[in-house]
DNA sequence: AATGAATGAGTCTTCATTCAT
DNA sequence: AATGAATGAAGACTCATTCAT
């Protein structure tokens, strides 16, 4: 029985996940998710207290796809080098432009959608743009501390601005049509620009 | 008379970006906007063919106002040095946390629930975005022009990146909080940022 | 000043007319009837007390309209043989059909539309009616009184059939399609069917 | 259950019927259905798409009760006289009066109502009127056959004719306020026109 | 006499949610 | 646990009519 009603639940938030993303939250009726998962109205009712319920499950779903498909096994302190990092960097943005790739609508979702909805999905998704952020912070404070990066270095608002130009990515990717040579040429620009500005 | 319509115009514009703003656009009956402006129900469709069609106008009208707001009369060949450039990044941060204080309805409807409303609204304000980072493009194009820019900087990009660390920048203002003294600090961590990258 | 008021009347039922018959009295709105008039919403009700107040003139205008077309000044008493009749019927049959290729908007309007308005419209039409039927009644008293038809002929009962006859052409004719001789042996087949009936 | 919802139908297709039958196409809302149906506005919508589309419903319902009514189990070639034709459009005559006097709503409705709501309510309609005289031509086309009316009748025509005189007697009979007496006398005078015409 | 901006009651339609089966 | 028919509040939009200028 237990379950039974789990599956019963992962079953409706990957068809919610599904018409959410792409159609979006306040076009998508629950008779969508429900045609989607192949159940009745009543059994949503049974599983989720309103539509906006589904909604949170959907967000920490979309967003751990996220977080695991760009930031991956990726360690802080696994960088000992200013090239190391960089390198690293670059894998974070190709990773991100597969993803735009694979998952467009998704990423659209969370990124653009997702926001909109109401001011708590609005306080997660900031909550998620701050652990990012925390997260860059670490690369570069691993740096400081190793003595590649320079010690008055703002580590936070520096991660901020990486995580910044992360998203500049995504929604470069978003915008479609680059071919593999462009996108390696952004890529490289972005590198670049994170490691010496614009200088 | 000519006169007498086109202040009733801006008047249910004026109302609309108002309510707009304040519950975001789909939260947003007709009948809000006309309580707020009001008139009747008749008199918007006197002036407006549908909701949609009003949105239009506050995005225009809310786009200008954080162009000029932001922007302003900044040229981007005003710098001749590094250092210039930096103060013109400075004083363009400033700007948008000025602006960020006085409207932060404003910024954060344009931002982050207008570009869920629809896809035309979407397109609109990646337009938007584009010409921003034009802008920003220009500016650094200038800079390599004149020699203190190294002359292999993609300015395209580096043009997004700038762009996309006023808009985390805008991101952090919208959280709210600072002390003006912390304001300095981070505004110039993203100066420094933007001049040297994470080195 | 007298004389352009009444041009105005004449101009506001005129474009009432037009519209009506193009779009029907339930689809069409006072703003069609202005803008097609040339003249603004105020003048309008300078002129009717409301919307439904036009359609009398209208309705007063096609009618007579169609009974000229029709009737025409033919006399109930100018046949003088059943051939002079039958003539007289095949006249009125081609006149019909003339006036439902010159103006099939108008008779789909006022046979068809107009009817179904308000209860007041239709007694009006209904009134026409009779009046048409009385008219052809008087043919038939005619032709019993001078002897060319049998003096048991109800003809109160057949001027309704004859014109019903009528109608049903009329019907035929908006159905439209006809070719000039489909056309001329609808006719006599009309003739024959009301000199002889089935037999 | 299947059962449970088709009787829904039934029930708001004949809540329909009466209020249109009553008031008019046009005249009756959604809410006045419902109202009479005692159901809510979402159940409404839960069995038909809008407005527009249960009258389909009860256009088709009523044309069929009519048919029935009026043509019944009569057959074309019942007749093998004159006189038994006679006869069955005696039969007609009457079960039109009948039905005139037992429910006029609905006769005024179909006839005068419907043809005005929209195109496609009219070509049913007229698809209507010609499947009727199609019936009425049978008729004639088996007298033709057997011999007991002249060969070169225009059987086609001719039942138009039939038709025509039918509908006319239920025009005379919605007008109401016949006598049974008066009511033969109008009968009698139909079918001899239908037979002899005015002769 | 003409204008046309303003009115607001009225209408259709949607959809999240409930509840009897 | 599942079903899906029923609910009804809420929202967008129309249009005949009024009235200040």
């Amino acid at each position: 029985m237990r379950n039974r009603t789990a599956e019963r639940r992962v079953q409706l938030v990957r068809a919610a996940h599904h018409v959410f993303s792409s159609q979006g939250y306040r076009n998508t009726g629950v008779s969508d998710i429900v045609k989607e998962a192949g159940v009745s109205h009543g059994t949503f009712y049974n599983y989720f207290d309103n539509k906006r319920h589904i909604l949170d499950d959907v967000l920490d779903t979309g967003v751990d796809f996220i977080l695991d498909a760009v930031v991956g096994a990726d360690e802080p302190d696994d960088a000992s080098t200013a090239d190391e990092l960089a390198a690293q960097f670059r894998t974070i943005l190709t990773r991100v432009f597969d993803l735009v790739d694979r998952e467009p609508a998704l990423v659209q979702f969370i990124l653009l959608d997702a926001p909109a909805i109401d001011d708590e999905s609005l306080q997660r998704l900031l909550r998620l743009v701050r652990t990012f952020g925390a997260t860059a912070s670490a690369f570069l404070s691993n740096g400081v501390r190793r003595g590649f990066l320079q010690s008055d270095l703002d580590t936070e608002i520096a991660g901020e601005g990486l995580l910044s130009l992360i998203i500049s990515a995504i929604l470069t990717g978003v915008r479609g049509g680059l071919t593999p040579a462009e996108r390696e040429r952004v890529i490289e620009a972005f590198v670049s620009f994170a490691m010496h500005g614009v200088n």
